[in-house]
DNA sequence: CATCTCATGTGAACGGCTCTTACATGAGTC
DNA sequence: GACTCATGTAAGAGCCGTTCACATGAGATG
């Protein structure tokens, strides 16, 4: 697949038009196909068409593409699970479970930005934007959890922050273990879907925040 | 550094003597350095004093050399973790919270051997030691699970599988987000031991398995 | 319209990496 | 003492990242 400028029929001259654009999406496809460290900067400027040197005209090295879509991974993240929330409704319980969901959801249907976000070994302060768009996305989880906590009378109230951190950190865990087409690292009884649910309904009823039974039933 | 043959003074001749260790242990200190992704094979050699071709005696390609050293880390894995549970002494909760201290001090102190395991995207059938290796770290929190579900009365018993995938996953998620020395992803309100302490409680506590408070008092 | 400028492209080159091949060495064996 | 074969070397093909001098042409300016 070529990400070059003459999908309209016309015929690309000596400038390409929207490199950028091109590089990112031949990047995405890449780390698709084979993963981070297999990714390289000579191939996506093959797919688009320019020679190998083009592309340092637009990222300072390869590093910096990587964290750039990082970056727009952590913005799509970020509306995915805000969304997902969306402000609590119908419930907030139901609302804080549809969020592990979309993080599920978006580990598996965007390996690519996934892979660039978290396993790639992309510095956060490689790009001052990147740390802003990882801790937004965060941000979703930890209001979300604040007002989950908010329905706890005050005296048993557990810290909300830490309560997003668990969270975040059993999703991100669940995902990168069990729901990456890694495929085969183990088999499991069960989706990851429902494995990170109970999950945060175990660990929500052991805050007093969910009801339900005690484990095996149900 | 070089790890050649020669440290007992004797000049090394021809032959190494032992490169196949000389090449894992040069990999580590490289991967402890640079991160699995900086690791080069060439490199290796050189710390180990031998020409570029060497390593091809003793290992197919870089990824079995990474292979191999993943698979002695689950190995120093599975050792460190069984020694935390020490079948369940001296009681079975303070036991299971060994584990997670053990899992997070392995992830910190031998951040090389964690990395070759969990962040370098061997793939666990490349070698079949390998998964077996993983099968039997896994294994250990399977038993302390099993061995903490069977407190629970038969009827309100949750499937220990289960259980050791949430501790697991939750484990791993905390580790690689927060407990690698790639520093700063996060500032922590606490350290990553007491969020991993914080996080099995409340979720053992869900399971009807850890007394206590509900929260922030106690 | 003619010209100028500067962002964006090219080609060639450097050094480094993975991996292969043909050949060298020498430790252990008969 | 001669042989063998595991283990080493040197050289090289093919890749990649990165840089540099140079080419191109789109848009501003007169």
């Amino acid at each position: 697949m070529r990400w070059s400028d003459d999908s309209s029929g016309g015929r690309r001259g000596y400038h390409h038009g929207n490199l950028r654009e091109a590089l990112i999406r031949a990047a995405l496809d890449l780390i698709g196909q084979k993963g981070p460290a297999g990714f390289t900067f000579a191939d996506a400027a093959r797919m688009a068409g320019v020679s190998s040197a083009a592309p340092y005209r637009h990222f300072r090295d390869r590093d910096a593409l990587l964290a750039d879509v990082a970056r727009r991974g952590f913005e799509l993240f970020t509306t995915a699970l805000d969304r997902a929330w969306n402000d609590g409704r119908p419930e907030p319980l139901r609302a804080f479970e549809n969020i592990g969901r979309a993080f599920l959801d978006f580990a598996r249907k965007e390996p690519a930005y996934y892979a660039a976000m978290f396993e790639a070994g992309v510095a956060l302060e490689s790009d001052p934007g990147l740390r802003q768009a990882a801790d937004d996305a965060f941000a979703v989880l930890r209001k979300a959890s604040e007002t989950l906590c908010a329905l706890l009378p005050r005296d048993s109230r557990p810290p909300a922050l830490m309560m997003s951190l668990h969270v975040w950190a059993l999703s991100h865990g669940i995902a990168s273990l069990f729901a990456r087409p890694d495929a085969g690292r183990r088999k499991l009884p069960m989706s990851a879907d429902e494995l990170l649910e109970a999950g945060v309904l175990v660990y929500l009823r052991g805050l007093g925040l969910a009801g339900g039974t005690t484990g095996g039933s149900r």
